[in-house]
RNA sequence: GGCGAGGUUCCCGAGCGGUCAAAGGGAACAGACUGUAAAUCUGUCGGCGAACGCCUUCGAAGGUUCGAAUCCUUCCCUCGCCA
Protein backbone atom coordinates (compact mmCIF):
# COMPACT_ATOMS: atom_id res chain seq x y z
CA UNK A 1 0.00 0.00 0.00
CA UNK A 2 2.88 2.32 0.28
CA UNK A 3 3.88 3.07 -3.03
CA UNK A 4 -0.44 3.88 -3.12
CA UNK A 5 0.12 6.11 -0.40
CA UNK A 6 3.09 8.07 -2.04
CA UNK A 7 0.80 8.05 -5.22
CA UNK A 8 -1.60 10.43 -3.91
CA UNK A 9 0.71 12.12 -1.38
CA UNK A 10 2.52 13.59 -5.05
CA UNK A 11 -0.20 14.93 -5.69
CA UNK A 12 0.28 17.69 -3.63
CA UNK A 13 -3.04 18.24 -2.27
CA UNK A 14 -4.58 17.45 2.12
CA UNK A 15 -5.05 14.19 2.00
CA UNK A 16 -8.60 13.16 3.79
CA UNK A 17 -7.75 10.77 6.18
CA UNK A 18 -10.13 8.67 7.91
CA UNK A 19 -10.28 6.60 11.51
CA UNK A 20 -13.32 5.17 12.41
CA UNK A 21 -14.95 4.05 15.94
CA UNK A 22 -18.09 2.16 17.28
CA UNK A 23 -19.41 3.58 20.23
CA UNK A 24 -20.57 0.21 21.44
CA UNK A 25 -18.76 1.26 24.85
CA UNK A 26 -18.91 4.41 26.39
CA UNK A 27 -15.28 4.42 26.76
CA UNK A 28 -12.20 3.83 24.42
CA UNK A 29 -8.62 2.61 25.33
CA UNK A 30 -5.67 2.96 23.87
CA UNK A 31 -5.44 -0.03 21.80
CA UNK A 32 -8.49 1.89 19.75
CA UNK A 33 -5.91 5.06 19.75
CA UNK A 34 -2.52 3.62 17.96
CA UNK A 35 -3.51 4.66 14.64
CA UNK A 36 -5.01 7.82 16.15
CA UNK A 37 -2.22 8.85 17.65
CA UNK A 38 0.01 7.96 14.53
CA UNK A 39 -2.28 10.88 12.75
CA UNK A 40 -1.40 13.77 14.60
CA UNK A 41 1.97 14.14 12.24
CA UNK A 42 -0.31 13.56 9.16
CA UNK A 43 -2.70 16.25 10.89
CA UNK A 44 0.40 18.58 11.61
CA UNK A 45 1.37 18.16 8.37
CA UNK A 46 -1.95 19.66 6.74
CA UNK A 47 -3.96 16.87 6.00
CA UNK A 48 -7.69 16.32 6.94
CA UNK A 49 -8.10 14.10 9.25
CA UNK A 50 -11.75 12.92 9.82
CA UNK A 51 -13.21 11.03 13.10
CA UNK A 52 -16.07 8.89 12.18
CA UNK A 53 -18.47 7.57 15.10
CA UNK A 54 -20.10 4.45 13.89
CA UNK A 55 -23.41 5.30 15.36
CA UNK A 56 -25.13 3.01 12.46
CA UNK A 57 -22.52 0.19 12.53
CA UNK A 58 -22.74 0.19 16.33
CA UNK A 59 -25.79 -1.11 15.41
CA UNK A 60 -24.25 -4.46 14.07
CA UNK A 61 -21.11 -4.23 16.00
CA UNK A 62 -18.13 -5.57 14.29
CA UNK A 63 -18.44 -8.97 13.94
CA UNK A 64 -14.63 -9.50 12.93
CA UNK A 65 -12.68 -12.23 15.18
CA UNK A 66 -15.96 -12.60 17.45
CA UNK A 67 -16.87 -16.24 18.46
CA UNK A 68 -20.24 -15.57 18.60
CA UNK A 69 -22.83 -12.93 17.78
CA UNK A 70 -22.61 -9.55 19.74
CA UNK A 71 -24.55 -7.78 21.68
CA UNK A 72 -26.90 -4.88 20.00
CA UNK A 73 -27.31 -1.78 20.66
CA UNK A 74 -30.27 0.70 20.00
CA UNK A 75 -29.69 3.65 18.21
CA UNK A 76 -30.73 6.09 21.10
CA UNK A 77 -28.23 3.51 23.55
CA UNK A 78 -25.39 4.28 21.04
CA UNK A 79 -25.77 8.22 20.63
CA UNK A 80 -25.50 7.94 24.17
CA UNK A 81 -22.43 6.12 24.31
CA UNK A 82 -20.57 8.28 21.70
CA UNK A 83 -21.58 11.13 24.14
CA UNK A 84 -17.99 11.50 25.40
CA UNK A 85 -16.10 10.50 22.13
CA UNK A 86 -15.43 13.55 20.38
CA UNK A 87 -13.89 14.81 23.62
CA UNK A 88 -11.77 11.74 23.65
CA UNK A 89 -10.68 11.91 20.28
CA UNK A 90 -9.93 15.27 21.24
CA UNK A 91 -7.49 14.60 23.51
CA UNK A 92 -5.20 13.69 20.70
CA UNK A 93 -6.46 15.12 17.72
CA UNK A 94 -6.67 19.09 17.58
CA UNK A 95 -10.36 20.03 17.29
CA UNK A 96 -9.86 22.72 14.67
CA UNK A 97 -8.42 20.61 12.09
CA UNK A 98 -10.71 17.24 12.50
CA UNK A 99 -13.90 16.99 10.52
CA UNK A 100 -16.19 14.93 12.77
CA UNK A 101 -18.92 12.51 11.39
CA UNK A 102 -21.55 10.40 12.54
CA UNK A 103 -22.15 7.68 10.18
CA UNK A 104 -25.93 7.87 10.27
CA UNK A 105 -25.70 10.90 8.09
CA UNK A 106 -25.37 8.68 4.41
CA UNK A 107 -26.13 5.48 6.11
CA UNK A 108 -29.50 6.30 7.17
CA UNK A 109 -30.67 7.78 3.77
CA UNK A 110 -29.91 4.23 1.86
CA UNK A 111 -33.12 2.43 0.80
CA UNK A 112 -33.46 -1.30 0.45
CA UNK A 113 -32.35 -1.04 -3.25
CA UNK A 114 -29.30 1.03 -2.36
CA UNK A 115 -28.63 -2.34 -0.09
CA UNK A 116 -29.50 -4.62 -2.82
CA UNK A 117 -26.75 -2.56 -5.00
CA UNK A 118 -24.33 -2.87 -2.41
CA UNK A 119 -24.70 -6.48 -1.38
CA UNK A 120 -24.29 -7.65 -5.04
CA UNK A 121 -20.77 -6.48 -5.04
CA UNK A 122 -19.90 -9.07 -2.87
CA UNK A 123 -19.39 -12.76 -3.54
CA UNK A 124 -21.05 -14.74 -0.41
CA UNK A 125 -18.48 -17.21 -0.86
CA UNK A 126 -15.72 -14.34 0.20
CA UNK A 127 -17.90 -13.09 3.28
CA UNK A 128 -18.44 -16.43 4.28
CA UNK A 129 -14.89 -17.83 4.06
CA UNK A 130 -13.39 -15.53 6.07
CA UNK A 131 -12.16 -17.61 8.76
CA UNK A 132 -14.04 -15.94 11.86
CA UNK A 133 -17.76 -16.52 10.41
CA UNK A 134 -16.58 -20.04 8.89
CA UNK A 135 -15.08 -21.14 12.13
CA UNK A 136 -18.60 -20.38 13.74
CA UNK A 137 -20.49 -22.12 10.87
CA UNK A 138 -18.23 -25.28 10.93
CA UNK A 139 -19.07 -25.37 14.84
CA UNK A 140 -23.10 -24.95 13.72
CA UNK A 141 -22.65 -21.91 16.17
CA UNK A 142 -25.16 -18.70 15.65
CA UNK A 143 -24.10 -16.33 12.42
CA UNK A 144 -26.74 -14.07 10.92
CA UNK A 145 -26.90 -12.29 7.88
CA UNK A 146 -27.12 -8.82 9.59
CA UNK A 147 -23.15 -9.42 10.67
CA UNK A 148 -22.35 -9.95 7.51
CA UNK A 149 -23.44 -6.64 6.41
CA UNK A 150 -21.19 -5.03 8.53
CA UNK A 151 -17.92 -4.77 5.99
CA UNK A 152 -20.91 -3.27 3.67
CA UNK A 153 -22.17 -0.55 5.87
CA UNK A 154 -17.68 0.23 6.76
CA UNK A 155 -16.95 -0.22 3.37
CA UNK A 156 -19.87 2.35 2.20
CA UNK A 157 -18.58 5.34 4.66
CA UNK A 158 -14.84 5.27 3.11
CA UNK A 159 -17.22 5.75 0.07
CA UNK A 160 -19.46 8.62 1.25
CA UNK A 161 -16.59 10.53 3.32
CA UNK A 162 -14.74 10.15 -0.26
CA UNK A 163 -11.23 9.66 1.67
CA UNK A 164 -8.06 8.85 0.23
CA UNK A 165 -6.64 6.73 3.52
CA UNK A 166 -8.47 4.92 5.93
CA UNK A 167 -6.20 4.35 9.13
CA UNK A 168 -6.87 1.24 11.75
CA UNK A 169 -6.18 -1.94 13.46
CA UNK A 170 -5.02 -4.65 11.44
CA UNK A 171 -8.25 -6.71 12.35
CA UNK A 172 -10.44 -3.74 10.42
CA UNK A 173 -8.51 -5.25 6.84
CA UNK A 174 -11.43 -6.70 5.34
CA UNK A 175 -13.67 -3.94 5.90
CA UNK A 176 -11.42 -1.85 4.40
CA UNK A 177 -11.00 -4.10 1.32
CA UNK A 178 -14.94 -3.93 1.23
CA UNK A 179 -14.67 -0.38 1.18
CA UNK A 180 -12.29 -0.40 -2.12
CA UNK A 181 -14.52 -2.58 -3.65
CA UNK A 182 -17.57 -0.34 -3.35
CA UNK A 183 -15.45 2.88 -4.45
CA UNK A 184 -14.57 0.64 -7.17
CA UNK A 185 -17.92 -0.01 -8.14
CA UNK A 186 -18.77 3.37 -8.48
CA UNK A 187 -16.29 4.39 -10.58
CA UNK A 188 -13.76 5.88 -7.41
CA UNK A 189 -10.39 5.59 -7.02
CA UNK A 190 -10.26 2.96 -3.88
CA UNK A 191 -8.47 4.49 -1.16
CA UNK A 192 -5.59 3.41 0.63
CA UNK A 193 -5.68 1.19 3.65
CA UNK A 194 -3.36 1.68 6.26
CA UNK A 195 -3.16 -0.89 8.90
CA UNK A 196 -1.33 -0.85 12.57
CA UNK A 197 -0.54 -3.97 14.59
CA UNK A 198 -2.99 -4.56 17.10
CA UNK A 199 -2.19 -3.68 20.78
CA UNK A 200 -2.47 -6.03 23.13
CA UNK A 201 -3.25 -5.53 26.59
CA UNK A 202 -1.11 -5.03 29.86
CA UNK A 203 -0.75 -8.95 30.20
CA UNK A 204 -0.16 -10.04 26.57
CA UNK A 205 -4.17 -10.76 25.85
CA UNK A 206 -6.52 -9.37 23.78
CA UNK A 207 -7.01 -5.83 24.93
CA UNK A 208 -10.34 -6.21 26.89
CA UNK A 209 -12.35 -4.50 29.84
CA UNK A 210 -13.26 -7.76 30.64
CA UNK A 211 -9.86 -8.97 31.17
CA UNK A 212 -8.99 -5.81 32.98
CA UNK A 213 -6.02 -5.33 30.63
CA UNK A 214 -6.86 -1.70 29.10
CA UNK A 215 -5.84 1.25 29.43
CA UNK A 216 -8.57 4.20 29.31
CA UNK A 217 -8.85 7.51 27.24
CA UNK A 218 -10.80 8.39 30.00
CA UNK A 219 -8.44 7.28 32.73
CA UNK A 220 -7.50 9.66 35.69
CA UNK A 221 -3.23 10.51 34.59
CA UNK A 222 -2.84 8.25 37.62
CA UNK A 223 -4.37 5.48 36.80
CA UNK A 224 -3.18 5.76 33.14
CA UNK A 225 0.16 5.83 34.75
CA UNK A 226 -0.12 3.01 37.04
CA UNK A 227 -1.85 0.95 34.52
CA UNK A 228 0.35 1.80 32.14
CA UNK A 229 3.37 0.41 34.71
CA UNK A 230 1.63 -2.86 34.69
CA UNK A 231 2.24 -3.91 31.72
CA UNK A 232 4.89 -7.50 31.68
CA UNK A 233 7.81 -6.89 29.88
CA UNK A 234 7.28 -8.71 26.93
CA UNK A 235 4.79 -5.99 26.25
CA UNK A 236 7.44 -3.42 26.11
CA UNK A 237 8.14 -3.28 22.72
CA UNK A 238 5.25 -3.27 21.02
CA UNK A 239 3.89 -0.60 23.52
CA UNK A 240 6.63 1.43 22.72
CA UNK A 241 5.60 1.45 19.00
CA UNK A 242 2.19 1.37 19.20
CA UNK A 243 1.66 4.01 22.21
CA UNK A 244 4.29 6.23 22.31
CA UNK A 245 5.45 9.67 20.41
CA UNK A 246 8.97 8.85 20.77
CA UNK A 247 10.58 9.64 16.96
CA UNK A 248 11.78 6.11 15.50
CA UNK A 249 15.32 6.64 16.91
CA UNK A 250 14.29 7.16 20.32
CA UNK A 251 12.17 4.15 20.17
CA UNK A 252 14.88 2.18 19.21
CA UNK A 253 17.47 3.20 21.32
CA UNK A 254 14.56 2.48 24.31
CA UNK A 255 13.83 -1.45 23.21
CA UNK A 256 18.05 -1.87 22.69
CA UNK A 257 18.34 -0.20 26.12
CA UNK A 258 16.05 -3.59 27.38
CA UNK A 259 18.33 -5.88 25.75
CA UNK A 260 21.13 -5.19 27.68
CA UNK A 261 22.12 -6.83 30.72
CA UNK A 262 21.65 -4.97 33.87
CA UNK A 263 19.28 -2.82 32.98
CA UNK A 264 15.84 -2.90 35.06
CA UNK A 265 13.06 -2.75 32.58
CA UNK A 266 10.81 -0.51 35.60
CA UNK A 267 12.71 2.06 34.29
CA UNK A 268 11.90 2.27 30.73
CA UNK A 269 8.14 1.36 31.68
CA UNK A 270 7.98 4.54 33.71
CA UNK A 271 9.31 6.24 30.26
CA UNK A 272 6.73 4.67 28.36
CA UNK A 273 3.87 5.66 30.89
CA UNK A 274 5.08 8.87 31.11
CA UNK A 275 5.09 9.49 27.56
CA UNK A 276 1.10 8.14 27.29
CA UNK A 277 0.36 9.69 30.24
CA UNK A 278 1.86 12.73 28.51
CA UNK A 279 0.07 12.62 25.64
CA UNK A 280 -3.35 12.74 26.86
CA UNK A 281 -3.41 14.65 29.98
CA UNK A 282 -0.25 17.08 29.23
CA UNK A 283 3.16 17.14 30.86
CA UNK A 284 2.50 18.52 34.35
CA UNK A 285 -0.30 15.66 34.80
CA UNK A 286 2.49 13.51 33.48
CA UNK A 287 4.81 14.55 36.48
CA UNK A 288 2.12 14.57 39.17
CA UNK A 289 1.06 11.12 38.48
CA UNK A 290 4.89 9.70 38.23
CA UNK A 291 5.24 11.49 41.56
CA UNK A 292 2.10 9.66 43.32
CA UNK A 293 2.98 6.46 41.74
CA UNK A 294 6.46 6.28 42.94
CA UNK A 295 5.16 7.73 46.61
CA UNK A 296 1.99 5.28 46.91
CA UNK A 297 3.30 1.95 44.82
CA UNK A 298 6.58 2.07 45.28
CA UNK A 299 6.95 3.81 48.22
CA UNK A 300 3.45 3.00 49.92
CA UNK A 301 3.07 6.28 51.14
CA UNK A 302 0.23 8.75 51.46
CA UNK A 303 -0.18 10.32 48.33
CA UNK A 304 -0.10 14.55 48.54
CA UNK A 305 -3.52 15.10 47.48
CA UNK A 306 -5.93 12.91 49.54
CA UNK A 307 -9.61 13.32 49.56
CA UNK A 308 -11.28 14.55 52.60
CA UNK A 309 -14.18 13.31 54.13
CA UNK A 310 -16.85 14.43 56.75
CA UNK A 311 -17.29 11.76 59.66
CA UNK A 312 -21.86 12.59 59.16
CA UNK A 313 -23.24 13.99 62.66
CA UNK A 314 -24.45 10.75 63.78
CA UNK A 315 -20.93 9.18 64.13
CA UNK A 316 -19.43 11.30 66.53
CA UNK A 317 -20.15 9.61 69.63
CA UNK A 318 -17.34 7.91 69.92
CA UNK A 319 -19.51 4.40 70.08
CA UNK A 320 -19.41 4.19 65.68
CA UNK A 321 -17.78 1.23 64.86
CA UNK A 322 -15.37 1.35 61.81
CA UNK A 323 -17.64 -1.54 59.60
CA UNK A 324 -20.58 1.10 60.02
CA UNK A 325 -18.92 4.55 59.54
CA UNK A 326 -17.21 2.95 56.28
CA UNK A 327 -20.36 1.86 55.28
CA UNK A 328 -22.22 5.52 56.23
CA UNK A 329 -19.74 6.80 54.35
CA UNK A 330 -20.20 4.82 51.00
CA UNK A 331 -16.60 3.99 51.08
CA UNK A 332 -17.90 0.11 51.12
CA UNK A 333 -20.96 -1.68 50.06
CA UNK A 334 -21.28 -3.74 52.56
CA UNK A 335 -20.12 -4.63 56.42
CA UNK A 336 -18.93 -8.19 55.24
CA UNK A 337 -16.34 -6.20 52.87
CA UNK A 338 -15.36 -4.37 55.47
CA UNK A 339 -14.85 -7.05 57.82
CA UNK A 340 -12.87 -9.18 55.30
CA UNK A 341 -10.81 -6.26 54.38
CA UNK A 342 -9.90 -5.71 58.27
CA UNK A 343 -9.36 -9.31 58.78
CA UNK A 344 -6.97 -8.98 55.89
CA UNK A 345 -4.85 -6.76 57.01
CA UNK A 346 -5.95 -3.89 54.67
CA UNK A 347 -6.85 -1.39 56.74
CA UNK A 348 -5.04 0.93 58.38
CA UNK A 349 -6.04 4.38 60.88
CA UNK A 350 -3.31 6.40 61.31
CA UNK A 351 -1.10 4.28 60.24
CA UNK A 352 -1.88 1.15 62.22
CA UNK A 353 -3.69 -1.64 60.71
CA UNK A 354 -6.65 -2.05 62.52
CA UNK A 355 -8.10 -6.09 62.26
CA UNK A 356 -10.79 -6.31 65.29
CA UNK A 357 -14.46 -5.11 64.02
CA UNK A 358 -15.74 -4.00 66.72
CA UNK A 359 -13.01 -1.41 67.25
CA UNK A 360 -14.80 1.89 67.25
CA UNK A 361 -14.04 5.44 65.32
CA UNK A 362 -12.58 7.96 67.59
CA UNK A 363 -13.62 11.53 66.59
CA UNK A 364 -10.50 13.65 66.28
CA UNK A 365 -9.05 16.31 64.00
CA UNK A 366 -7.73 14.24 60.98
CA UNK A 367 -7.67 10.83 61.18
CA UNK A 368 -6.13 9.10 58.32
CA UNK A 369 -7.15 5.57 56.85
CA UNK A 370 -5.93 3.50 54.56
CA UNK A 371 -7.89 0.50 52.58
CA UNK A 372 -5.72 -1.70 51.20
CA UNK A 373 -2.81 -0.38 48.82
CA UNK A 374 -3.81 2.42 47.26
CA UNK A 375 -6.75 4.16 48.68
CA UNK A 376 -6.03 6.90 51.34
CA UNK A 377 -9.02 9.18 53.06
CA UNK A 378 -8.93 12.29 55.86
CA UNK A 379 -11.50 12.16 58.15
CA UNK A 380 -12.55 15.23 59.88
CA UNK A 381 -15.37 15.22 62.50
C1' G B 1 -43.62 -25.81 10.63
C1' G B 2 -41.04 -30.51 12.62
C1' C B 3 -37.06 -32.19 15.88
C1' G B 4 -33.32 -31.22 19.48
C1' A B 5 -30.38 -28.18 23.13
C1' G B 6 -30.56 -24.37 26.58
C1' G B 7 -31.67 -19.92 30.12
C1' U B 8 -27.20 -20.66 36.96
C1' U B 9 -24.31 -15.91 41.42
C1' C B 10 -20.31 -9.34 37.76
C1' C B 11 -18.76 -12.52 33.03
C1' C B 12 -17.87 -17.57 31.08
C1' G B 13 -19.32 -22.14 32.85
C1' A B 14 -20.29 -26.97 36.07
C1' G B 15 -24.26 -28.86 38.95
C1' C B 16 -29.45 -32.04 37.62
C1' G B 17 -34.02 -33.99 44.69
C1' G B 18 -30.89 -33.12 50.43
C1' U B 19 -23.76 -32.94 51.96
C1' C B 20 -25.64 -26.03 47.15
C1' A B 21 -24.73 -19.61 48.54
C1' A B 22 -23.94 -23.49 44.41
C1' A B 23 -17.29 -26.81 41.19
C1' G B 24 -13.75 -24.48 37.84
C1' G B 25 -11.90 -20.21 35.14
C1' G B 26 -11.96 -14.77 34.33
C1' A B 27 -12.61 -10.04 36.63
C1' A B 28 -12.38 -7.84 41.48
C1' C B 29 -10.29 -7.37 46.59
C1' A B 30 -6.53 -8.42 50.46
C1' G B 31 -1.82 -10.44 52.20
C1' A B 32 3.22 -12.24 51.13
C1' C B 33 7.04 -11.54 47.83
C1' U B 34 9.16 -7.98 44.26
C1' G B 35 11.95 -3.86 39.92
C1' U B 36 6.01 -2.15 39.07
C1' A B 37 -0.69 -1.66 40.05
C1' A B 38 4.16 -7.39 36.45
C1' A B 39 4.84 -12.67 37.52
C1' U B 40 4.19 -16.11 41.42
C1' C B 41 2.04 -17.93 45.95
C1' U B 42 -1.93 -17.62 49.73
C1' G B 43 -6.61 -16.06 51.15
C1' U B 44 -11.42 -13.64 50.15
C1' C B 45 -15.18 -13.02 46.70
C1' G B 46 -24.74 -12.55 47.94
C1' G B 47 -26.72 -9.92 52.63
C1' C B 48 -27.17 -9.66 58.18
C1' G B 49 -24.50 -11.84 62.32
C1' A B 50 -18.79 -12.82 66.93
C1' A B 51 -21.07 -17.48 66.14
C1' C B 52 -24.94 -22.16 65.88
C1' G B 53 -27.67 -19.61 62.22
C1' C B 54 -31.09 -16.64 59.48
C1' C B 55 -32.58 -14.10 54.90
C1' U B 56 -32.30 -13.39 49.40
C1' U B 57 -30.42 -15.84 44.67
C1' C B 58 -30.07 -20.46 39.89
C1' G B 59 -35.51 -17.01 33.04
C1' A B 60 -41.13 -16.08 35.11
C1' A B 61 -45.42 -17.90 37.56
C1' G B 62 -47.63 -21.98 39.76
C1' G B 63 -47.33 -27.24 41.57
C1' U B 64 -45.27 -32.12 43.64
C1' U B 65 -42.19 -33.17 48.05
C1' C B 66 -40.37 -33.26 54.94
C1' G B 67 -36.94 -30.86 51.38
C1' A B 68 -36.06 -28.22 44.53
C1' A B 69 -31.07 -24.72 40.88
C1' U B 70 -32.25 -29.93 40.30
C1' C B 71 -39.03 -33.25 39.24
C1' C B 72 -44.06 -31.59 36.88
C1' U B 73 -47.29 -27.71 34.37
C1' U B 74 -47.86 -23.24 31.81
C1' C B 75 -45.52 -19.00 29.99
C1' C B 76 -41.34 -15.83 28.19
C1' C B 77 -36.64 -15.86 25.75
C1' U B 78 -32.22 -18.00 23.18
C1' C B 79 -29.55 -21.40 20.01
C1' G B 80 -28.90 -25.47 16.51
C1' C B 81 -30.57 -29.17 12.85
C1' C B 82 -34.16 -30.41 8.94
C1' A B 83 -37.55 -27.91 5.85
Amino acid sequence: MTHELRERLKEGRPLRIYIGADPTAPSLHIGHFVSVQKLRIFQELGHQVIFLIGDYTGTIGDPTGQAGERKRFTHAELKEMAKDYEKQAFRLLDPAKTEVRYNSEWLSKLTFLDLVELASIFPLKWVVSRHDFAERLSKGESLRLHETLYCIMQGYDAYALDCDVQVGGYDQYLNMLAGRWIQEHFGKKPHVTWTYPLLMGTDGRKMSKSYGNAVNLLDTPEDMFGKSMRISDEQLPPWIDLTTNFAPAEADALKAELLKPGVNPMEIKKRLAFNITEQYHGVDAAEKAAETFAQVVQGKSMPDDVETLKVPDEAKSGDTTWPDLLLALGLAKSKGEVRRLMAQGGFYVDGDSITDTDTKYAPKPETVIRMGKRRWYKLEP
